[in-house]
DNA sequence: TTTAATTAATCAAACGTTTGTTTAATTCAA
DNA sequence: TTGAATTAAACAAACGTTTGATTAATTAAA
């Protein structure tokens, strides 16, 4: 009836396929994946990828596509609020930005698996391009601080591998995460919100400890 | 002649295939990597892979038992040292861990791609075991610096994922890293000692701020 | 309204390559 | 001369991709 329905239709294949392959590619990895295995997940035909993204690589700049403008948005919010204090935005920053990639651990796995490669340069210049963008934020904010002198002279860019660098350590591995907080077998650190509100607790912590200059 | 001699050609053999396929596997990543690349690329033939090593599974065994030892050694030792203070063992660790893992991007590199892939459980756990071998010395220093009281009561585990987590993050992507601290093209900043003294002053200053306590 | 034409979606089967691995023959060193 | 090292060739299996047929739904023409 409807004439934008059959375009729901599509769409909503297209992501059905998407989501199963970022849980395989997250499992195996994107070259350790197989369209026919994918295919068998997203229980779909084999040609149907191919049909509806062109080819495997083409399906990976998809999904990029499709779920890498997670980030932006509040930050953007963030940064231009004229009522929080540096300190604050930073707080902010760090909620956002664990609730986010937590919410998402499969994907987040994907995109670093492919960091880590040195070939593969589109896919990987793509990544990096999203990455930096979503981190100029917290970048500009550090700055900002500085020049304010509610900040010590910190050194920017490794103050922002520290903080992203945490969370991407936990994120590493569910059973290194596991062995690390010494927690039983099926504990699940992405859905428990205790070990969220630690993780945040201890970013917030470690960059007051670090970023506020001393009161003397 | 020497008895010896013939281990001695053997494993210069084994070893120089190992490197050849450390650097390729960091590049397209071990399923990426086809054994008549690696054959290519050591300059051997495609046979000899298997021969020496069983199969490509046993190849990666092989890697990791190769050259997951470089971190030992001198941890215990600084663990051991009488003479040092908690923080100053937390500093010689910074020191130590940074000059190791810079010295190996490549398997670096290699370990997290693996991690990072929750199937492959065998070398997965293999991995993770080795990881938190060499991660137990620096755990045992918090834990011990928290009960003498000379560090706040922190959060050992994260304070584990903070100073890793930004050493990894650092050696994600050169690319990465390049575009972060604005250099030109063809700085390498695992090679530039500049960078690395950076890194470690950076990480000793945010563990200084996070972990000593206020004096009051 | 009925019928024909067109379209998108789906499928099993097959395509040519590349994969990891093995074989059997050959070279080499002791 | 013996055993290890090395080779080119071959192997089946798996790979990404393409094909041509079939279905179902939509549009156009009668």
């Amino acid at each position: 009836m409807l004439p934008a329905n059959h375009q729901q239709v599509f769409s909503d294949k297209k992501e059905h396929i998407i989501n199963a392959a970022v849980e395989l590619f997250a499992e195996k990895g994107f070259e350790g994946s197989s369209i026919r295995d994918l295919a068998a997940r997203a229980d779909v035909n084999v040609a149907m990828v191919n049909y509806y993204f062109g080819s495997k690589d083409k399906l990976f700049t998809a999904i990029v596509e499709h779920r890498a403008s997670f980030m932006r948005g509040k930050l953007d919010e963030i940064e231009a609020d004229k009522t929080m204090s540096e300190i604050e935005k930073i707080d902010a920053i760090i909620e956002n930005y664990v609730t986010k990639i937590l919410s998402q651990p499969a994907f987040h796995r994907v995109m670093h698996q492919e960091l880590l490669k040195t070939e593969r340069e589109a896919m990987h210049e793509n990544i990096i391009r999203i990455f930096v963008r979503n981190t100029k934020t917290l970048r500009t904010i550090i700055e900002q601080g500085i020049k304010k002198k509610v900040f010590k002279k910190v050194d920017p860019e490794l103050t922002m591998a520290s903080l992203i660098g945490t969370i991407n350590q936990v994120m590493l591995s569910k059973a290194l995460c596991i062995m690390l907080v010494d927690k039983e077998k099926n504990f699940d650190p992405y859905t428990d919100l205790a070990f969220r509100t630690r993780l945040v607790k201890h970013l917030k912590q470690l960059m007051h400890g670090y970023l506020l200059a001393d009161k003397n």
